[in-house]
DNA sequence: CCTACCGATCGGTAGG
DNA sequence: CCTACCGATCGGTAGG
């Protein structure tokens, strides 16, 4: 019972976190700020969790757990490179679009954590960012893609995407592959030697 | 002799501001932190700037009028909408270049200007996308670009550059144009109905 | 441009 | 989960 109760109330002071480190800043979010959108005291938080920084850790390391997971599991599967570069931006949009919230905090405020984290975080990124640069330079090699500079390309893909949920408000909402859909079709059919 | 020395000093304290803002974010840079970097006592600052806010108004209003300059230029220009989009997007990126620190804190820290700063800006940078857009709706009209949705290509399109001052190392530096032409060739020939 | 200082607010702890 | 409180730091002003 008080388990449950903690656990429920964690999560639910890491989710107001959530949509007030994307909608202020993690920096500019006081910890009374957050309290009083709970309805408890500053101190009572401490109760829950260890520290501010702590709320952007689980964040940012949740979020960097399903994009990683997702693109994981495609990795295994056979497929050609644009199929594959397909799902992968499919996966990607899911995961994204399932916590816009958290998935902004996680862009945008992971500079906020301290060395070590930092270090592991950008790590992650760099792992994440370089499969997908595979899945490119396969591509050319199968003779699917063009030459190009495969890092450049990644990129300005995942920039394009990642910053969707900012900038982006449909008035009838697309499915996740939807917009997956028209992101890689621009990108796709520019991709591909015309035949 | 006086005015000059203040204007130095102001451009100075501008230009610093704008690499911490950069690096940790307008919030988390405290006036201290800046006048040390500077050299001086942090009440001081205070001689050349109004407030802290101030110099981040200065920044991002300086960053969108030259965005915006640079557009209103090419709209003028008789050309078709493909070239004039290249063009755009040439433009678009020499402006990001040519102070990608600026250009940075314009992207990310624009919301931390007060109520009535914030709404100028957010008009300001709507307009903008909304030249783009048209150079798309143009551009299908004459012919040359697929249906397509033009608000949803065009923030796709900006963000992939913008974020590129931040993600995008190269070895070799690229020229603007390089950069320009590496982008638009990638979402041209995806959004040129092929022939 | 500095010294001296202001009130406000910060993240967090002690103890219950 | 609260009261009471800590030392540190914040943006900014007064007066020279």
């Amino acid at each position: 019972m008080i388990t449950k109760t903690k656990l429920n109330r964690k999560q639910q002071i890491i989710d107001k976190a959530t949509q007030l480190f994307q909608q202020q800043g993690y920096a500019a979010t006081s910890m009374r700020d957050l309290a009083g959108y709970i309805g408890i005291e500053a101190a009572s938080l401490y109760s829950h969790i260890k520290s501010k920084e702590e709320i952007l850790q689980t964040i940012c390391f949740q979020m960097a757990n399903d994009f990683f997971q997702s693109l994981e599991k495609i990795e295994l599967e056979k497929l050609s490179a644009d199929e594959k570069l397909k799902k992968a931006v499919i996966s990607h949009v899911q995961v994204l679009t399932k916590d816009s919230a958290a998935s902004a905090v996680f862009f945008s405020e992971w500079r906020h954590l301290s060395d070590s984290y930092l270090k592991d975080f950008l790590a992650m990124r760099n792992n994440y960012e370089n499969k997908f640069i595979q899945i490119l330079i396969d591509g050319h090699k199968e003779g699917t893609f063009k030459k190009m500079d495969a890092k450049f390309t990644v990129l300005a893909l995942l920039s394009s995407i990642n910053w969707m949920p900012s900038w982006y408000k449909p008035e009838g909402k697309l499915t996740p592959e939807e917009i997956a859909e028209n992101v890689t079709d621009v990108f796709i059919n520019g991709l591909k030697i015309r035949s």
